[in-house]
DNA sequence: CCGATTTCAGAACGATAGGTCTAGAATACT
DNA sequence: AGTATTCTAGACCTATCGTTCTGAAATCGG
């Protein structure tokens, strides 16, 4: 019963995300999500309760997304170093809009609530903890060397990740971030073939 | 002749450098500069034009620091890997705070005027030249294997050097990063002797 | 010690921030 | 159709934003 609604709530949270995503939190104002989401200010603070509460779902609906493409390519059996090339394979596809909002918030450290800021951290752990599973599977299997310092390696990796979003600000090149992904068969080998080659 | 100033101009700076830092451009409230730097907000018009100037010259503030670092380590000669491994040995004591500023600025780029992007874009490309002259000169004195693509390895290790700066919010520990700076060796060489195994 | 000059402290400015409220339009049950 | 309910559009609220202005305090030349 009562009138319908004349805004379709995943499409607000994804033009709110683009919006916070682009500009940030204190530099994304109500009147711009108004329009942007086509809530108006009522809809707006029933629906998510203000423009904290709409900040932490839209990250949230971003790092769903993360995490799916995290679970999708660093997930998939068998682990090793495939998945590892096949997720910083796909990164330039992924993230060719103003830098990562996961990252963003990170550096908006001090302005986000802490609940927000949590939340990317503990995603970005996560994807490293992936990276580190990967890694020791591939010691395991003999695709790296039982040398390596696989916890080391997976922080690097993480590192990678995270220097790719901002990399990406400043050349915002897919062909240039294909280059940068070559050179990471200097940290885990050539795709073709394990490395066999210890000192 | 006149009444003297009772703030000092160049601590005014490092003052408003930190409240940007910590809080980006949107995030900083004039009251809170005004508290910062010692400044009644008429001075800071005088000195420094408003918000937007004062904030262009404190990022030229630490963006000139930032590149006296890079002329001291990258810069000296004989350019080589050797200072590629001296700038990321030293990166761990430098940038322990909220991540850097430099790239706050960037992820900020739909927030910051598009003359304090251009500054911060500036300085991350000159970073990555450096490291490419350093790569160069490894190449031809037979450090590096000239089989190595060096401008996408240049691309790399700025890309790390960025990722660290945000892996340091996430996780503030200069021993972290110390281990992650140890992984260079695999794309580097080991810092005792020169790549020397070819496929 | 007086008048010109410069800075100080903070009041005042218009604009706009995030948040609240209301009158009316749209819907669904009876 | 009538009525209770739900949402819309936008006016409205207070607080604060960045900015400007004002009168008093401090300094210097004469």
């Amino acid at each position: 019963m009562g009138r319908n609604k004349t805004y379709d709530r995943a499409n607000a949270l994804t033009k709110a995300r683009d919006l916070f995503w682009a500009k940030g939190y204190e530099g994304t104002h109500l009147q711009e999500l108004v329009e942007a989401t086509g809530m108006n200010r009522f809809s707006l603070y029933a629906e998510f309760g203000g423009k904290e509460g709409l900040f932490l779902e839209a990250l949230g609906n971003y790092i769903d997304e993360a995490n799916s493409t995290y679970d999708r390519l660093l997930c998939s059996e068998p682990l090793g170093l495939a998945n590892i090339r096949d997720y910083f394979g796909d990164i330039r596809f992924s993230r060719d809009y103003a830098g990562c909002f996961l990252i963003n918030t990170l550096t908006e450290k001090h302005v986000v609530t802490s609940e927000a800021f949590k939340l990317a951290r503990r995603t970005a752990k996560r994807a490293q903890e992936l990276f580190l599973r990967n890694l020791e599977a591939a010691v395991v299997s003999g695709e790296l060397s039982e040398e390596r310092d696989a916890v080391a390696l997976s922080k690097l990796l993480i590192t990678i990740d995270q220097g790719l979003a901002i990399y990406g600000i400043v050349t915002p090149s897919n062909r240039d971030k294909s280059g940068i992904v070559g050179q990471l068969d200097a940290l885990l080998g050539p795709s073709i073939d394990a490395a066999t080659s210890p000192a």
